[in-house]
DNA sequence: ATAATTATTAGTTACTTTGACGTTTAATTT
DNA sequence: AAATTAAACGTCAAAGTAACTAATAATTAT
């Protein structure tokens, strides 16, 4: 068989940005790096991709190796090729980032990586260039959330009020009036108000919600402004 | 030097979405492919990358190939990487969309890749997965246009209401209320009225607008909902 | 027991934006 | 001079937003 001959072949790898979310703050999953170059520094969980694989195939992988976890919301956020990036070999890297339960991971934690959660706000130095990686997931998240209800995927089943706001808040870096933000939450219809309370942070308990997932399937794609109801139009 | 030995190398592609509007319809740049496989069929153009270019330069480089043009809207789409996408070879293509002046590529039209523009609702059947790239290039302008004012990339320096207009009504395959429209769109402080009117396409006259491109950069991130003022918060 | 405390939830109001629709204007053509 | 036509301007009710006040349900302190 032919091939393109003279073309010059690479190393294609990903990476992947883990979120989670404690309760409190926004929390990316890291592992110490065990192999030459740069072995023992913080890094991305990454891989090669190999022959047969697909890149979203080669993400999942990724991610179940190191969280055990399968079915997550795990979506491409970039290719990053600088041909310096990599100092051993010319390596193109496709970035994904996952939003998983922080709680679902916990359970299965995986030593072999020496993987820890670090705060989004105080990352250590990472390898390569995944600094800019995770800078552009925090971008992204906060890009996707402000119009999607992706933030939802971060949280256990169960969750209240003001879990979600200070998700936000710890997304976005900023304060929510909470008022407003109740009433602009319970207008999209996405939640479901259980009977049990949450008493483990107040003395008058938060109410437990549930996500309405059938609408919150129907709602993902919807987004409002500049053209008149978008997501009547976008097929 | 030491290499990730047993690794699996793989060809790496950029295929370009080149989007142009001619002042009624949204149309994409397509070429017949010279080389086999699939020689002679319609493409989207592309390349492989080198060694030592990262893939913006590679896009670039693409772009200004076919038309030409340097500096123009370039965006990284999405990287396409199904293990059988291309035949031949294993091969990973990063897609980009570039948004351009219908106008200023026609001068320097390039006959040796047997470009020809198409309406984006009547394209033909392209090689490969490059069907599905453009489908996303699509979707991907639609989403972003509607919370960003990238479309005035595709106009001429001066341009009329109706012209953006039904670039709008085209991108999205709807009609819209041109007094609203309008509203909307002054709003932003974008437009610069001029002297001069186009008469091409009515008795009255359209007045001759330009970008305000200090605030078009300014307002470029800007959008709107969930998070009150999200724009202000994004850094 | 009663009062104080505190996070959670409900309600109010002024203001802005939106979508739908009616009218006038500036030119050309008859 | 009248008819024509696309372009531009204007109105209004309804919906949504942000800022703020008030009430509630529990626990803790007196």
């Amino acid at each position: 068989m032919i091939e393109y001959t003279k073309e010059s072949q690479m190393l294609v790898a990903v990476d992947c940005i883990i979120f989670g979310f404690d309760g409190e703050n926004l929390k990316i999953l890291l592992i110490k790096r065990g192999f030459h170059p740069e072995g023992g520094k913080w890094s991305l969980m990454g891989g090669f991709i190999e022959k047969d694989e697909s890149l979203d195939e080669a993400a999942n992988k990724i991610l179940h190796e190191l969280t055990g976890l399968k079915g997550v919301y795990l979506e491409q956020l970039h290719a990053f090729g600088n041909p310096l990036r990599d100092p051993m070999e010319r390596t193109i890297s496709i970035a994904y980032f996952a939003l998983i339960d922080i709680h679902k991971y916990e359970r299965q934690l995986n030593d072999h990586y020496h993987a820890e959660w670090f705060l989004t706000t105080e990352m250590p130095n990472l390898i390569f260039d995944h600094n800019a990686m995770v800078e552009a997931a925090k971008q992204r998240i906060r890009y996707k959330a402000a119009l999607h209800p992706i933030l939802f995927e971060l949280l256990p089943r169960k969750f209240t009020i003001p879990q979600l706001q200070s998700l936000y808040e710890g997304v976005y870096n900023t304060r929510i009036d909470n008022r407003n933000f109740i009433r602009k939450l319970t207008s999209t219809g996405l939640l479901i108000k259980l009977e049990e309370k949450d008493k483990s942070n107040s003395k008058k308990g938060a109410f437990y919600f549930k996500l309405d997932k059938k609408k919150y399937k129907a709602k993902f794609q919807a987004f409002l402004n500049f053209i008149p109801n978008p997501e009547n139009l976008i097929s």
